[in-house]
RNA sequence: GCCGGGAUGGCGGAAUUGGUAGACGCACCGGACUCAAAAUCCGGCGGGAGUAAAUCCCAUGAGGGUUCGAGUCCCUCUCCCGGCACCA
């Protein structure tokens, strides 16, 4: 109590009190009742952390705070919202963590999941505690592996020998998605290339599916940008290159050479042809002579690692295998070349090389003093204009047969038709989207579950026999055999073929990390059914997602696989939805003083402290006041002083009319009071929290205007709308307001009246040919010749008007006059 | 190189989508309260001219254009951030 009697606002007493009060009633959790017979069910999703030693980052504080208020607004007016929180507790981070610290992370992720706990708690989420998932227990990985073995039964996973990502660091294969610039994503080491058997995932059966819904769902823009370009659509032809015995002979030998191409126009000008390194072809066509030089050179190619092998601006290289093959449109024979500057990824690694009209088989001509023919003319060129760079413009074909005169893009179809009559080529549609490695050598994950039979092959778990257990391992140290550390305990794989009984071994490695997370969302609202992935009913009435919110860094990852997974369980008949995530919001990145916050600059900040300091309400209204919340915003440790001082005037105002206010409310305040109201109904769902709370600050400054004390009918709207930033706060001074029962319970949110919102009188601009030179306050509606009576009566509007012609005069009601003179 | 997003006071950011640029907040300056300081409250705050007021000029990355009127639309350019990248 101060000395006049009135409460200070104390954050930590006040937070502290509705922490306990929220878990006492169970005020944010559902029962499996209430979620049963929920009536208006919304599911506010936001992206589970994966809970590290160091704890919450202000990043996931910003995103979940952004993801929190988006719920507490959806559940003040009315939706019964289920707010989830979980752990993506499996993967590299953990286990490198553990390996650092000489503990086992079995050990390890449950202090560090308390840890979680506890500043999830202290920053408010609405999180419902009695439905949350943590990827490492048991009874949640079983259905990841129940995932897999679905995915194993309809044929989509496949095991292969492949060409993977390795890095020596980790020591484990990387998928491509997790190799950012030839350099591993996690610890930026150089990656290098290994063949090992791996399960994949075929995504890429999937990929015009999920390229097609990107039309129709209402995600960010800049998210399904990224997808797009991920899955990276082409349409082409393939094209066949018959490989001939010599280059002087017109016999060839039966093999086909396939190549992909996104312009068959330009076959006249195909004038050699490359081979990646690692084409299957490389040993059929190259010729005794050359036989030494390719395989120099092979093995240069196959050491070289990623980054080297990638870059795009050295020069090239290759070697000549000595063979050749026919041109299928002119039938002359063109030399066959080996180059790693053709990837055996994309396409069908081999390409025809039109120099002309390409800049990099312009580039490798050029080094190789190949020819180069020009088959395209541009604007203002012919057959015969010279070619000092690649052409790849628009324009006519040219030095190609009967094809001369046609367009690039008739000649595509035209031409295409023309092979396609000899059975060699037809129009094909290619994707940069690569099938999913799923296979870790590593410990810590949820192990696939498989078991290799010598008779049966391999042979998937039977369900009933989930989960697979992670055994514990005291050394799990990953190693460079490339095998996982599970190989290494013998009466773990040790086992029975589920098929023919006989001896058998079970897969070592364990899956990627984004497959537990491909699916989390699916069981949040069936944590209380142990016996299903999926309850039919719960999932019904809670999936999709209604709105997910999250950094785009999980744009063509996480998002992506979500995606996939989704889409498989729908085909397999397990979902009835095809699509999960109805929004998607991707977030945008905050940083410190314009600077970007890193461990190494030291400019982190540390949630806890402020939240210490400050309070949790105040750090969450601070965080969502920086910017819009998807362009993210710049922190500055002197700017939370604005919000802070803007929740203890709002708590002293509310003291203030509890202890005797007004009487009667104020029209002028009143009509602020919907104009704010219409505001904040307007811009919360739509994400612009900064300028809601600004809203806000403004009408809470007109309530209090002159030290005027407010009547409390006065000050609740606001009470109710500051709800969702300061939910503590607003809880205690909703009971102040001598309410029962939490402020969240019974849709609270303000109604807007229009008609008190009005105002009735609006100050209109005057301009004389476009300048402002006054201003009228008039009624509003006022007609034109009314307002432009008052405004030549303005001295200093009539000054500008005095010896002109007035020639028109433009009128915008409420708003603008504008006189044009001249 | 390609794709996406930006550039507005000392700073973070507003601007009814073509109609009074700078809301709200931070910082700063002045004043009140105080023995003093903190906290709080009141006032000021883009630049320039003007003793001041009135008023005028300039100003939304740069340059041009459309328009009665442009931060907003069009063209050209510069820089910054994010993603993808030898993808045939």
């Amino acid at each position: 109590m101060s000395s006049d009697g009135q409460r200070q606002y104390s954050p930590t007493a006040v937070e502290e009190k509705w922490r306990v009060i929220w878990d006492e009633r169970g005020t944010n959790s559902f029962t499996t009742e209430e979620l049963e017979r929920s009536q208006r069910p919304y599911f506010n999703l936001m992206m589970f952390p994966y809970p590290s030693a160091e704890g919450l980052h202000v990043g996931n504080m910003y995103a979940f705070t952004g993801a929190d208020v988006h719920g507490r607004f959806k559940r003040l007016t009315g939706h019964d919202v289920f707010e989830p929180i979980g752990f993506d507790a499996f993967g590299i981070h953990s286990e490198n963590f553990a390996l650092k610290q000489g503990m086992n992370p079995m050990d390890l992720i449950p202090r560090n999941i308390e840890n979680f706990t506890r500043q999830l708690r202290a920053f408010g989420g609405m999180y419902d505690w009695s439905h949350t998932v943590n990827t490492t227990d048991p009874a949640y990985y079983r259905w990841t592996q129940w995932i897999f073995l679905q995915l194993f039964n309809a044929g989509l996973a496949e095991r292969k020998e492949a060409p993977v990502n390795w890095c020596p660091s980790c020591m484990t294969v990387l998928a491509n998605e997790q190799v950012i610039d030839g350099h591993c994503e996690r610890c930026d080491t150089a990656v290098e290339q290994r063949r090992i058997a791996q399960w994949f995932f075929k995504i890429t059966h999937y990929a015009q599916r999920l390229l097609d819904n990107l039309r129709h769902i209402d995600w960010s823009e800049t998210t399904k940008k990224a997808q797009h370009n991920w899955i990276g659509r082409s349409e082409g032809a393939t094209l066949h290159f018959p490989v001939r015995e010599s280059a002087d002979s017109d016999t060839t030998t039966g093999t086909n050479i396939e190549v992909f191409t996104t312009r068959p126009d330009t076959i006249f000008g195909a004038t050699y042809m490359v081979l990646s390194p690692e084409h299957p072809l490389v040993d059929v066509v190259t010729t005794e002579a050359q036989r030494q030089a390719v395989a120099e050179y092979r093995s240069d190619a196959a050491k070289m690692d990623l980054v080297a092998r990638q870059k795009t601006d050295k020069t090239k290289t290759g070697v000549f295998t000595g063979g050749f093959c026919s041109n299928p449109a002119t039938d002359e024979a063109i030399p066959i070349w080996v180059a790693d500057y053709v990837l055996m990824e994309y396409g069908t690694g081999a390409i025809m090389a039109v120099p002309g009209h390409d800049e990099r088989d312009f580039e490798f001509a050029r080094t190789m003093d190949l020819s180069i023919v020009r088959v395209v003319a541009g604007p203002e060129q012919d057959a015969d204009t010279p070619l000092e760079e690649a052409y790849v413009g628009p324009g006519v074909l040219v030095n190609s047969g009967d094809f001369d005169g046609s367009g690039v893009e008739d000649g595509k179809q035209a031409i295409t038709a023309w092979l396609g009559e000899r059975g060699l080529g037809e129009l094909k549609v290619n994707y940069k989207l690569h099938d999913w490695c799923i296979s870790r050598q590593r410990y810590w994950g949820p192990p696939i579950p498989v078991i290799y039979c010598d008779d049966c092959g391999p042979v998937g778990v039977p369900e009933e026999d989930l989960p697979v257990l992670l055994p514990r391992l005291e050394d799990f140290q990953p190693d460079d055999s490339g095998v996982s550390p599970l190989a290494r305990d013998e009466a773990w794989y040790r086992t029975a073929c589920p098929q023919c009984g006989e001896e058998a071994r079970r897969e070592t490695d364990v899956s990627d990390t984004f497959l537990d997370s491909s699916w989390y969302f699916l069981r949040y609202p069936s944590t209380d059914h142990d016996d299903v992935p999926m309850d039919g009913a719960m999932t019904k009435m809670w999936l999709p997602v209604d709105c997910y919110i999250g950094g785009n860094e999980h744009a063509v990852l996480h998002l992506m696989y979500a995606r996939f997974v989704t889409m498989v369980l729908h085909d397999l008949g397990h979902l009835d939805f095809e699509e999960p995530f109805d929004r998607f919001r991707a977030h945008g990145m905050i940083t410190r003083n314009g600077a970007k916050m890193s461990k190494s600059r030291g400019n982190v900040i540390t949630p806890d402290d402020i939240i210490d300091r400050y309070g949790a309400d105040t750090f969450r209204t601070y965080l969502m006041f920086m910017g819009p919340l998807e362009e993210g915003g710049d922190y500055r440790d002197e700017g939370i002083q604005g919000p802070y001082g803007f929740l203890h005037r709002l708590y002293e105002t509310v003291e203030s009319a509890v202890q005797g206010g007004a009487e009667a409310a104020d029209p002028e305040v009143e009509r602020k009071i919907h104009q704010t109201i219409a505001q904040a109904t307007e811009q919360i769902p739509n994400l612009q929290y900064n300028t809601a709370i600004a809203a806000m600050m403004e009408c809470l400054n007109a309530i209090r205007a002159g030290g005027r004390t407010p009547a409390r009918s006065e000050i609740e709207p606001l009470v109710v709308m500051v709800a969702p930033f300061a939910p503590h706060l607003s809880e205690e001074l909703w009971e102040r307001l001598g309410h029962d029962g939490s402020i969240f319970d019974g849709s609270q949110w303000p109604a807007f009246d229009p008609e008190k919102a009005k105002e009735d009188a609006v100050e209109v601009a005057v301009q004389v040919n476009g300048k402002l030179r006054g201003t009228i306050r008039v009624p509003v509606g006022t007609d034109q010749e009314a307002a432009e009576a008052l405004a030549r009566a303005e001295d200093n509007v009539a000054r500008y008007l005095e010896d002109a012609a007035v020639r028109r005069v433009i009128y915008v009601p409420n708003r603008l006059l504008n006189f044009v003179v001249g």
